[in-house]
DNA sequence: CGGGGGTTTGACCATAGTCAAAGCACGTGG
DNA sequence: CCACGTGCTTTGACTATGGTCAAACCCCCG
């Protein structure tokens, strides 16, 4: 069993207890998650499930990045959300899996059967409320993509995905300067490329063009740099207060 | 006052309340609805409501379609939704609306203020319940979306908007040969465009392409008649069996 | 008859895709 | 320790798809 850094028994330690779909939930409801839960860990590159594969789990990732994405006959793909932890996987009341998920870093994800939480979920109301929610959340998000894909250049494709992500680590990490924001970024080319609606290449000549104007500054392969991250906002075709999170 | 074409007193003549948020609740349940809902109606084009607008109601798509759409400062716009019969506007908690909505043709939506509604919900689990529904199923057709944003062609783009309109015009009418689908659009070329992400030049020669290649007929500038439903599904470049709606 | 919204078509261009080769970092085995 | 292979990335040359700009068209309506 892999370490998972905190303690699996006791859901008082762990890390996304107050963002997952059970935040919500009184003590006595917490014990009766905490007695049907189990744990189950994936490598980066393993997949979870495929689509049109039946499931009987639905769960929260604890750790790690997972990837939603959908394929065409012809091998297109498109990547249609990503996973990060406290976010949910499956749909209760839905057995077979719409997309493709895969682990895009080890990943760790807090499992329950599906049929006993959708049991669960009818009686607390709590669960439910959460859920609906993350799904709002995750609705808008989508959305804020659907522009990104629809109408944005190559350039500012690749300048939103960098804001997301410092964005988000920004909002995850400690406070530090605004103006020296960097961080490792867990998608090869060809995920950005998934991610973006773009190919590889165009992804390695935006991100190569973006360091050469400054924009961004690339330590070793995956770490990045944001020297200014109002510079980066900008070359998303945002509005500068509002942004993706308008 | 327009004709709404249903008696406004009584939810049990409403056409959508089989498929609204109101479709779970019980009879005590309805008639509280029924006491704070009133009906608000749109003329073609008319906008709804503004991106960053304070919105102190949610409300159903009772008749007519309505857009949501996103745009850019510099004038790029992306639809990100369109809003049918039954579908639901709004989010309970939240008051300044995130997107820009437009009667895209004669609506009327049926409207509850949102302070007493969002109080409903939290007492009544059928209607929290039977939104949480809603917004997945919301959030799967952005999904299916963002494929065809982002990677489908042009000529694919347009096969996939007629298909999914075909589709829900032949679950809406009663019965009748699945050979000679035929439809009014409700979409300019533009609104088309923006759907799409692409202009409606493109827009325009697809169509004509489709158009000359025999997949459509147009009957005047907006009918729209399908010969052959499985021809235009084989132009979306989704697999057969699964479409949009996989 | 004239005007306007929506649409079509054409000529040209720019952005991103395709195909191909080479480079780089890292791990394995000789 | 170095050669080799693999996976990922970068770069180049060329192409194709869809965007831009502009003009004309169509149809309905006043």
């Amino acid at each position: 069993m892999t370490d998972l850094g905190f303690n699996a028994k006791d859901c008082g330690t762990c890390p996304i207890q107050h963002r997952a779909v059970c935040a919500r939930c009184e003590t006595d409801e917490l014990a009766t998650l905490e007695a049907m839960k189990y744990y189950r860990s994936f490598e980066a590159g393993q997949p979870i499930v495929w689509s049109g594969d039946r499931m009987d789990f639905v769960g929260s990732v604890v750790t790690g990045v997972a990837s939603l994405s959908q394929a065409m006959e012809d091998g297109r793909t498109q990547m249609v959300g990503l996973l990060l932890p406290s976010d949910f996987l499956g749909r209760p009341g839905r057995a077979a899996a719409p997309y493709d998920v895969v682990a895009v870093t080890n990943t760790t994800l807090c499992c329950f059967r599906r049929k006993p939480f959708e049991t669960m979920m009818g009686a607390t109301p709590h669960l439910a409320q959460r859920l609906l929610e993350m799904t709002l959340d995750e609705l808008d998000a989508a959305r804020e993509w659907m522009l990104v894909l629809g109408r944005k250049t190559a350039r500012e494709k690749i300048a939103s995905l960098l804001a997301i992500i410092a964005r988000r680590e920004a909002s995850l990490a400690p406070e530090r300067g605004q103006d020296d924001m960097s961080f490792d970024l867990p998608l090869t080319r060809e995920a950005m490329a998934d991610y973006l609606g773009l190919t590889l290449e165009t992804v390695s000549r935006q991100v190569s063009a973006l360091k050469r104007d400054g924009v961004i500054v690339l330590d070793g392969k995956r770490r990045i740099v944001i020297p200014d991250f109002d510079a980066l906002v900008a070359e998303t075709g945002d509005d500068v207060d509002g942004g993706v999170f308008a």
